[in-house]
DNA sequence: TATAGGATAGGCT
DNA sequence: GCCTATCCTATAG
C-alpha cells in the first residue's frame, strides 16, 4: 500500500455549503479509489457542479426522483454512480443536506497513484493524460461502476484527502458544462471547473 | 410494453 | 470535425 499521507475530507466537506463552491474547493485534492486489491489515485483537476431541482442540466430538475437518481436525494458524501450513453460510468458527490439533491461530478484527474493498474484497465499505454480524461475514462480507470452507487465518499473503497495542494483564482477556469443539450440560462452556466493549462483536462477545452 | 434518447469517448474522414 | 457504439432509464401508450 503506497502512501496517502494525506488529512481524509470528512462528511461535513460535502454537507456544509454550496455544491458549486464545494466543486470548485475539490480541485487539488486528491481522489483514492481502493478496489480489486488495486490502489489508484490522483489530484481532482475538473469538476462540474448540478444544482439541485432549479437546475435544467441535473437529473433532480424539477424535483425529479426515479429508482436510478434516488440516492442524490441522500445526505452529503454519498456517491453517486449512472451509467451514461449505455457505455460509460459517471462518478459523482452527493452535497448538502438530506433531502436536497445537490451533486457534482467529477470529470478528470491526474493520476498520481496505481498508474500501471489504470494503464491496463484503459487498455492505453502511451498517454497517460488520456487514463482518467472524461468522466467516463475517469471511472474505467479506477474500476468504479454503478455498483458502487450510494457508497460514501469517506470509506475504504473511495475517499478524498487534501494533500496541500490549492489554485488561486487565477489557475481554476469557469466555463459552461459539457454535453447541456437544452436551451436556458443552465445551458451555459459556468459550473465546470478545471486547473488552467494542465495536460489531463478534459475535452472539450473553453 | 415499447421506444426515444442521454452529464461520452474513440475511431475514422 | 463527424459518427456511432451500446443499453439503461424514463416516459408515454
Amino acid at each position: 500500500m503506497q502512501n496517502t499521507s494525506g488529512k481524509k475530507l470528512s462528511l461535513e466537506f460535502f454537507r456544509n455549503g454550496d455544491v458549486v463552491d464545494i466543486a470548485r474547493n475539490l480541485l487539488g485534492k486528491t481522489l483514492y479509489c481502493f478496489v480489486d486489491g488495486q490502489l489508484c489515485g490522483g489530484t481532482i483537476i475538473e469538476t462540474e457542479a448540478y444544482r439541485g431541482p432549479e437546475d435544467r442540466g441535473s437529473h433532480a430538475y424539477g424535483g425529479k426522483r426515479t429508482p436510478r437518481n434516488e440516492t442524490m436525494y441522500g445526505a452529503g458524501g454519498l456517491v453517486y454512480m449512472y451509467i451514461c450513453y449505455g457505455i460509460h460510468d459517471m462518478l459523482n458527490i452527493v452535497t448538502g443536506e438530506e433531502g436536497t439533491s445537490h451533486a457534482l461530478l467529477i470529470r478528470a484527474i491526474e493520476p498520481t497513484v496505481g498508474i500501471d493498474v489504470m494503464r491496463i484497465r484503459r487498455g492505453i499505454f502511451d498517454q497517460d493524460t488520456r487514463l482518467c480524461q472524461g468522466p467516463g475514462a475517469l471511472a474505467k480507470a479506477m474500476g468504479l461502476t454503478k455498483l458502487h452507487n450510494s457508497i460514501l465518499i469517506t470509506g475504504e473503497q473511495i475517499w478524498i484527502e487534501d494533500s496541500g495542494i490549492s489554485y488561486t483564482d487565477e489557475q481554476i477556469v469557469a466555463g459552461p458544462r459539457v454535453g447541456m443539450n437544452f436551451d436556458g440560462p443552465y445551458k451555459t452556466i459556468p459550473w465546470r471547473f478545471y486547473v488552467k493549462g494542465n495536460k489531463f483536462v478534459s475535452k472539450p477545452h473553453v
